[in-house]
DNA sequence: TGAAGGATTTGT
DNA sequence: CAAATCCTTCAC
């Protein structure tokens, strides 16, 4: 059977441990439908996985009314704030009750998002350059407009975010290390990024 | 009910 | 290296 159809990855394709899946997600691309129509799209560089028994998840612990789309079924979107001021897209994995999910850490975005997005005058004076305009979480979740209310939704066309194939041609070394930013399961190399790709949020 | 702190980013 | 900034979680 088909785990994408019309180009875009469905929810089974989630159903496998966060380990497995987080490197696999490399080259795919992000799709984003602005709310005037348009699609942004980027590839995704860099990822991290979160899983069951990881003391470094927000599933951790227990469900809360938070981080309750990492308890759920593959193929979901957990969405969540921090630092009070940015927000980190993940793609919910495994199956139900086992909480994981991937972070989305960085996406290079290709040259028509660019140019719209340069478009909206203020993105290009507070991003910087653009290929480093979706180099990071919360970098990434800024400038595709992606917030707390896609948390809980099904990645899709319904929901204006969903994730397609790589293409045909891709192909690109990856490189595994250990994940950025956390305080208890460092020891873990469930951080993936593609090697020498100028939108690595941290080479 | 309150306090501590965070899967980040930016500027000093 | 510290601030920004607000929500979540956990302790009392």
């Amino acid at each position: 059977m088909s785990l994408s159809v019309g180009s875009r990855v469905l929810p089974g394709w989630f159903a496998r441990p966060v380990e497995q899946v987080a490197p696999e997600l490399l080259g795919c691309w992000l799709v984003r439908r602005s709310s005037s129509g348009q699609l942004w799209r980027g590839m995704i560089v860099e990822t991290e996985a979160y899983g069951p028994g990881d003391p470094a998840c927000h599933g951790y612990r227990k469900v809360t009314n938070r981080n309750r789309p990492m308890f759920g079924p593959p193929g979901l979107i957990y969405v969540y704030l921090i630092y009070g001021i940015y927000h980190c897209l993940n793609l919910v994995t495994d199956a139900e009750r086992i909480p994981s999910a991937v972070l989305i850490r960085a996406l290079e975005l290709d040259a028509a998002t660019l140019t719209d997005l340069a478009q909206k005058s203020t993105e290009g004076k507070t991003l910087g350059s653009p290929h480093r305009w979706a180099a990071g979480p919360g970098k990434l979740c800024r400038v595709l407009d992606i917030n707390r209310d896609l948390s809980g939704a099904w990645l899709s066309p319904a929901a204006g975010l969903w994730v397609e194939p790589p293409l045909p041609t891709f192909q690109a070394p990856a490189v595994q290390t250990k994940r950025i930013g956390i305080s208890q399961g460092q020891e873990l190399l469930w951080r993936w990024y593609i090697k020498d790709n100028p939108a690595v949020s941290t080479p």
